[in-house]
DNA sequence: ATAAAAACTTGACGCGCGCAAATATTTTTT
DNA sequence: AAAAAATATTTGCGCGCGTCAAGTTTTTAT
């Protein structure tokens, strides 16, 4: 850059000699422009270091280049994982993301989408915090602003659902727990906060009942998004009291089985397949840290990337071709089994 | 809510019953308006749904009520952590956080302090990558934009730095460590990304030889921030090899730790302080998951209220007082030991 | 009650850019 | 080479709000 800072649209045209409009044409779409105006504007994009003021851009647009994604618990790092996938396609697309999370809370998440409105996305890319949500509030979002939402489902809300498939993951790891030894237990909490809890409670009574075994579910107490802490406090309950009856247990989510862990390793239960073992461990999701629990997870994994892909893919689909309203598309992906030591 | 829609102040302040320029100035603070007027605005907002275009708000004024939270790897459980107590902090006072996370990469954090400059925000809050970091362009944007760093400090960069006392958190372990056993090694890895790691090792040569004592610093290799594979692939060389002379392991943060002790777990090792345990495992952070590992970290607590309220009310001090470029402060927050079973 | 201060109103300009229509230029097609 | 198509340019308005100056009203202080 030379010569002194540039500080509008109608300034930088003249240093640059192009007019006006074709720079903000250029800005809103680089590729709209001729090849040797674009040379010439990003020659003296070099020189000249100007932006342009994104506040005035957006003033008139009708929409933005902002894609909101909102998350239910950022300190999950499930969702830190997807979110950061997501991002990454977003700014390749040329989009500005932007990451707000819920942190469990409903009046934040109705907030956040009260702030969102008015930020005037393209688009939105939403996990609802679930059984907590107002679903009245969102519902009335997605009519003003085109929404994906993802991992867990308001049925009929927004104009798609990605997710994984939650009889998928259960599928695999029930039938993977019985033929390598006995059927398992279900361990979960009494009231999830996540409607894919409800699912794959429901999917491992049918799955259960189909092999012809009898289905056998722990609901343990507590509320909120301290998952570990309630599936240990579950657990040491259930265990001191001897009251399990099965040596095979299958959490709902990973987070519920590191509490699960801990409490069995305290209780000095040693859990995994291997011979001398008390029991074994299983659960879904293949949180980052389910490999370095003692022992480590065995679980069922999301296509992380596949959700993370398809959400965004949808989301580029509604902006630029539209909805009709009437053809709301949900997309589940198969999960993958990941052989640990726990199971 | 009544009639049609309000689509700009102008047609607000007539419905109102107010002028513009003094519905203007209470959207700007609400406190600057005389009460009578106050509450019949708010009347009025009750009635008629209007809320300001912040594109168009944000257009002229020259700072915006936004602020920008900054964190390297938002993954990481204690950045999600933080960042949620000071969202909480900024919503209160009456801005608007927003979070990005440089998810460990120079390119990101520098296009983040870039994009972060063009949105004009009150203030930023940062906590840099660290060694990764881009110096010379941090040092740009804080020229430009009130900033506080936290966590992690780049030195006379920032007008202010908030964060943990190192020396603090080592004081503490070793000589928790050493008293109720034996000195401890101190495992890391080789090349830390965050500075933080360094002054560690230093405190810990320095408090160890100040016992009389003789330090010990087992280096592990490794790039980037998954610090569990980190710790659990350093961890396995060192303890199959049964090159490790001590009995007693502190090691740098909590999350190499939790990759060291799936690697004793993994190896027979038993882990604790009770008798017939082979070795005890020390850490610091008090990380999120610490207290599910197995066995539960023993490890050394971050003032996470402290440090985040510490961080917020220098930057809303920065904000409103403004900044003689020659009094950086630096802030400090000591540490407190939290007892586990693993040590 | 009166003066001073504080808050409000009116009117008007500016900000930086989107966008549209008419015209001019370049590139592509035949 | 001429016609057609694509792309640029010029001109100028509009967006919604910040902000200022001058005048008016209301509140507070004396």
């Amino acid at each position: 850059m030379s010569q002194s800072k540039i500080k509008n649209m109608a300034e930088f045209a003249s240093v640059s000699g192009i007019s006006r409009p074709t720079i903000s044409k250029y800005f809103n779409n680089p590729g709209s422009v001729r090849d040797s105006t674009r040379i010439r504007i990003e020659a003296a994009l070099e020189e000249y270091d100007y932006r342009p003021n994104i506040y005035a851009m957006n003033q008139n647009r009708r929409l933005t280049k902002t894609i909101g994604i909102v998350v239910p618990f950022l300190a999950d790092p499930f969702f830190t994982e997807i979110a950061r996938k997501i991002e990454r396609r977003c700014i390749d697309a040329g989009f500005s993301p932007t990451l707000f999370s819920a942190h469990g809370s409903q009046e934040l998440e109705n907030s956040i989408l009260d702030n969102l409105r008015s930020l005037k996305p393209a688009g939105v890319l939403l996990a609802p915090l679930g059984r907590a949500s107002d679903r009245a509030a969102i519902e009335k979002f997605c009519r003003d602003v085109p929404t994906v939402l993802f991992d867990s489902d308001l049925e009929g809300v927004g104009a798609a659902f990605v997710g994984s498939d939650n009889h998928s993951f259960v599928t695999q790891s029930v039938e993977y727990l019985v033929r390598s030894g006995s059927p398992p237990c279900f361990f979960e909490m009494r009231t999830p906060a996540n409607p894919n809890a409800n699912k794959r409670r429901i999917a491992y009574i049918s799955i259960m009942e189909s092999m012809g075994l009898t289905p056998e579910v722990i609901k343990v107490d507590g509320e909120g998004w301290a998952f570990e802490e309630i599936g240990y406090a579950g657990a040491m309950r259930v265990l001191s009291k001897g009251k399990l009856k099965h040596d095979t247990v299958l959490c709902s989510n990973d987070r519920l089985a590191i509490g699960f862990l801990a409490a069995a390793y305290e209780t000095g239960l040693r859990v995994g397949r291997e011979p001398g073992c008390h029991m074994r461990v299983a659960a879904h999701d293949d949180h980052p840290f389910s490999r370095f629990t003692c022992p480590s997870l065995t679980t069922v994994a999301h296509d992380y990337e596949a959700v993370s892909n398809h959400s965004v893919e949808t989301l580029f689909n509604l902006i630029d071709k539209g909805h009709d309203d009437n053809d709301r598309t949900e997309r589940l992906f198969p999960a993958r089994l990941i052989l640990r030591t726990s199971a």
